[in-house]
DNA sequence: CTGAAAGCGCTTACAG
DNA sequence: CTGAAAGCGCTTACAG
């Protein structure tokens, strides 16, 4: 019933007759043995049920074969996903992976990235929380962790990102709108922090300079292809169908739609910025009884297809999120083994997902 | 540019003026220190930046303040939040979350708990993957490592388990549409492994004796309370109505639902079993263009209420999926912490959601 | 309350 | 190719 006492290297090395250096060697994959030796200690190991202690490992080595994930939200199937590319080349590369979530809260991604580093995690992925606010980060990797960033990248930070070309994506999807004859196009993102000014500001500005989409984050970048396509369309924006919601929450999605669909100003169409919002615009959409696309055409940032389901179909812009994930580990694993090149910023593209279902403005 | 050292203790103590034990015990919240040295080293730990090995500390004490997850599949929404309510106990509690994915693979699934085993995990959560060939899962506990089952028990372990009503819920479900008057209602579920004999033996046998429901994968409970619903409302079972998918697979779902829908023998009702089942469902619906309900009633089991986002609404049977994984993390931190009560199984209500959905049968 | 010593289970130079 | 010794960074008895 007592747990039984756990073999160690010692034992083996005893059963066999040689020492614990010679049967390191020849269980750890490291150094040279004979064949005859090395037969006869794995023969021993097997016989009595060994299994090396990766613990005791790691503490010599100074590598403990594993890396730390900090996702905003694992239940979100983006960081699902996400961690499902990343999990898929840790195995394949015989890592293990700790995940924690941040909740995109600062406090607790600094709780999270120094609970991966007390574990000693070889390298971490990480979703910034705050693109602005990284000191953390700095000091992370001033320490020598290697560090990739998922979905954003925090300003001035000298570590490796991948992303999705947010910008491009959004605007491709917006003028697919616009030239189906759209001139009212409400846009539901999360939009919430903005280093300075009004969101009013922030129109007016891009309209004369083009802003270093580096400093922002995702729904900011959404936006900005927004704008460049009126802009490329030579359609004025109406700054009352832009809708800050000011978190990654459907439910406060879904108030946000209802107050857009609901306004004297009701767009003909609507673009949904992420998986989020576009969740709590079909809520929205189904609580009013709107029909798609008879009374409204919509396109979505849908990082699963979830959308694909509804009835009728509507029109989707399909992230690699998978290939995210896959990606960022990749890239993390090789420098980890040392590559030391400069880091870099990968941006993937995003897919515009063609339904049948844009209609001309009712 | 050159990683910078990092601190050990014994750095810290000799900052200190005091002996490595003595540091250890400031810094290890263990043993008694005085206040006046205890402040001396945690001050001379704070100037020199210092941070716990936690793997050092794991060699000698044994425990790595780890816990391990074996999930079928991270990138399914049941399995997500699953891993989120076991993240937030384990956060909670101090613990970090090592993740694997069997992918329902039984070589996936030994691979994964060698992988935890090695990097001495305190205890692993699980959803076996073969509820009959549990071997290693056998010797994994006689080896003294705590661990809970999730969604499935594997017949004849000593190890706790955090389920669903699985029976009682779909039988629930299906006594609801009986009710409304269907009379040919279609199941679609994943049903893959049956110990012996065919579909046709099982339904046929359990209208006679109850068979244990211990020894059957979530699908089949789920066709039993689909069974039971029949039985107590007297309604003949056919079995032309009760589709075998064969893997959790959306796609291969479609299909099948296509294959019902399209049949000579129509249902006026369907009823899924799983969260995938349901995805596949309403991709076949969506190809054939049936109005929902007017043509055909829904019962969904819908671990996330994606199918509430559906237009029209459809009802569903809502699992406590964040609470399965956050009872067995507290579960299995009880039992690390020395809890020896026998194993339990237990056994979580799903909530019938009742929407305005379900109509008489055309 | 504090320190000297031993030890957790491995790997790593260093001799041979 | 193999072994004796030292050491990774902590914690744990054991004295004092």
């Amino acid at each position: 019933m007592s747990p039984p006492p756990r073999i160690t290297i010692t034992q083996v090395a005893a059963e066999a007759g040689v020492s614990t250096a010679t049967a390191g060697r020849a269980l750890g994959g490291y150094g040279y043995t004979s064949n005859e030796v090395a037969a006869r200690v794995q023969a021993a190991a097997r016989k009595l049920g060994y299994k090396p202690n990766m613990v005791a490992r790691s503490l010599v080595t100074g590598r403990s074969q594993t890396i730390g994930v900090v996702a905003a939200d694992i239940d979100n199937a983006f960081y699902a996903r996400v961690l499902r590319g990343i999990g898929d080349v840790a195995r394949s590369r015989g890592f293990g992976v700790i995940l924690t979530n941040s909740d995109e809260k600062l406090e607790r991604e600094k709780e999270a990235v120094q609970l991966l580093l007390e574990k000693r995690v070889d390298g971490l992925i990480i979703t910034p929380c705050d693109v602005q606010g990284s000191e953390h980060l700095r000091s992370l990797i001033a320490g020598g962790c290697p560090t990739v960033q998922i979905d954003r990248a925090a300003y001035n930070l000298a570590a490796d990102s991948v992303t999705v070309d947010n910008r491009g994506s959004a605007r491709d999807a917006v003028a697919y709108l616009l030239k189906a004859g759209h001139k009212r196009i409400g846009i539901i993102a999360e939009l919430e922090q903005l280093e300075s000014g009004s969101l009013e500001d922030f129109v007016a500005q891009t309209a004369f300079s083009p802003v270093t989409p580096q400093t922002l984050y995702p729904s900011w970048q959404r936006l900005l292809g927004y704008l460049d396509a009126h802009r490329d369309a030579q359609i004025p924006v109406q700054t009352q169908l832009i809708r800050r919601v000011g978190s990654y929450s459907s439910e406060a999605a879904r108030n946000e739609a209802v107050r857009l669909l609901e306004s004297g100003h009701r767009p003909t169409a609507v673009f949904t910025a992420d998986g989020t919002m576009s969740h709590g615009l079909m809520q929205a959409i189904a609580d009013l009884k709107i029909k798609v696309p008879e009374h409204l055409s919509v396109l979505c940032f849908d990082d699963l297809d979830w959308m694909a389901f509804m009835q009728p179909a509507i029109t989707s812009v399909h992230q690699p999120v998978h290939r995210i994930g896959s990606m960022a580990a990749e890239l993390l694993l090789a420098r980890i083994a040392g590559e030391t090149s400069v880091p870099k910023h990968n941006v993937l593209e995003a897919r515009l997902n063609i339904r049948d279902s844009v209609g001309p403005p009712p």
